[in-house]
DNA sequence: GCCGATACGTGCGTCAGCGCACAGACGCGG
DNA sequence: CCGCGTCTGTGCGCTGACGCACGTATCGGC
């Protein structure tokens, strides 16, 4: 069931697992691959499983009734997909959905509550992360109302490269504009500014990072504040 | 300590409690008096106690490094203050800080994690009441990005209201600016609104709801999705 | 090597919210 | 009842983002 190639414990909360645990999910996990725009979940509805990315990004995205959407929070290999499972709620308001085609493992519903209602290690684990989680939405919130747009789109290439490794991404800037929640042209016009900086290099949905430098300088602070808080609640944080 | 004109059980989560931990808890929780203005917890720092607000509200405010702020949520008698000690973090990159003063009930951080890490009703208890905090998190990031000054004013009004009995606030526009994240002129101009439209009437700090049906219309979807998902998850709602 | 689809660029009028400056208006303390 | 501080109203120029419309470039497939 294990792929080789496909070390589940890329996955940083796999990775932290203690050795007991590991050895009780070893079984129990499966790989899976995550094509871009997959919906794991929609809106309102009860996951069957939680997932684990190791090389995809997912996106937690609120869609309005008008629709119009907004990317509430991101999550890579440093965490883990359907917190609402182990929260209590069986479902969130968002949607969940692969903003980067990836792969990653899954488990079964029941195996994480049982495994969460030991309130072991796990437990613990699991709700530091979903504290990391609260700070980025809470800086979400703040970005969307305060800071610019090129300053955003900083901010968003930022979080997305930490969650992959390399320093391309595969994103056309129309996704970006829907996970940002705002215009197309807008998007293309703050990504022209970047390239003109020199930051980045783009062209037909591959942006290729030339001056991470730069982003940082140039990105709003919640991009620092988040990954601060995610290296102080998680055991390690997404290689830079 | 119990002061009899004032109930505990006010407060929804401690109403909640089953009789064996509402009997342990009794002799360890503290009645406190919350004034407007006060600091419950400075972002960053440790809290030394969970606050269950019965008449006050609480807001968590980010501050951002040049001063402006954004309301990030509310809690009132609904909730607790200081999710961050049972979620293993400590600390919160939010400040804590009274929006609407009243009374509450505290407990020590220490009994708290105690209570919660024996993992029975209370951690559910919590745990749920978290996820419904995470919506409104989510749902003010979203507003934040799609909504007019008129439909945020709206719904802070009523998220407000919900966590108080009767239909008066006691708010400068100026303190409703800095929740918002706007500036106080714009609040003066989207009350007029409120105002001429028959909705509210207000005068130096004290505003009265004349029409909760109209706040209601004239809100954003945001205001129902986060009631909704409150009712959803917690034991009862506070009373409309 | 052409064609359609996809991705990106640009221009233009509009508008909400910002920053600033200042003017009434109410209310409390002396 | 006078005066000062607080709260609210208003005007004005500015800018970032929007909605819409259309132009251009690049890719993949037959």
């Amino acid at each position: 069931m294990i792929d080789e190639s496909h070390d589940p414990r890329t996955n940083l909360l796999l990775a932290a697992l203690p050795d007991a645990e590991w050895l009780r999910w070893q079984s129990q996990i499966e790989a899976v691959d995550m094509p871009l725009g997959q919906v794991l979940c929609e809106s309102g509805r009860t996951l069957s499983h939680v997932y684990f990315p190791t090389t995809a990004i997912v996106s937690l995205l609120y869609v309005m009734e008008n629709g119009a959407s907004a990317e509430i929070a991101v999550v890579g290999n440093e965490g883990i997909v359907g917190i609402s499972l182990f929260m209590g709620g069986e479902s969130t308001t968002s949607r969940t959905v692969v903003q980067s085609a990836g792969q990653g493992f899954r488990l079964k519903a029941k195996v994480m509550k049982d495994e969460f209602d030991r309130a072991g290690p796990v437990l613990h684990l699991l709700l530091r992360y979903t504290q990391a989680l609260i700070t980025q939405m809470s800086q979400t919130a703040v970005c969307n109302r305060h800071h610019s747009l090129d300053q955003q789109l900083c901010r968003w290439l930022l979080l997305s490269l930490d969650r992959l490794q390399g320093d391309e991404l595969n994103m056309t800037q129309e996704l970006i504009a829907n996970m940002l929640g705002v215009r197309r042209e807008g998007v293309t016009e703050s990504a022209l500014n970047l390239q003109r900086a020199g930051l980045i290099r783009y062209a037909r949905g591959h942006i290729k990072i030339l001056d991470r430098e730069g982003l940082e300088q140039r990105s709003c602070e919640c991009y620092e504040v988040v990954r601060e808080e995610y290296r102080r609640l998680l055991p390690s944080t997404p290689a830079r």
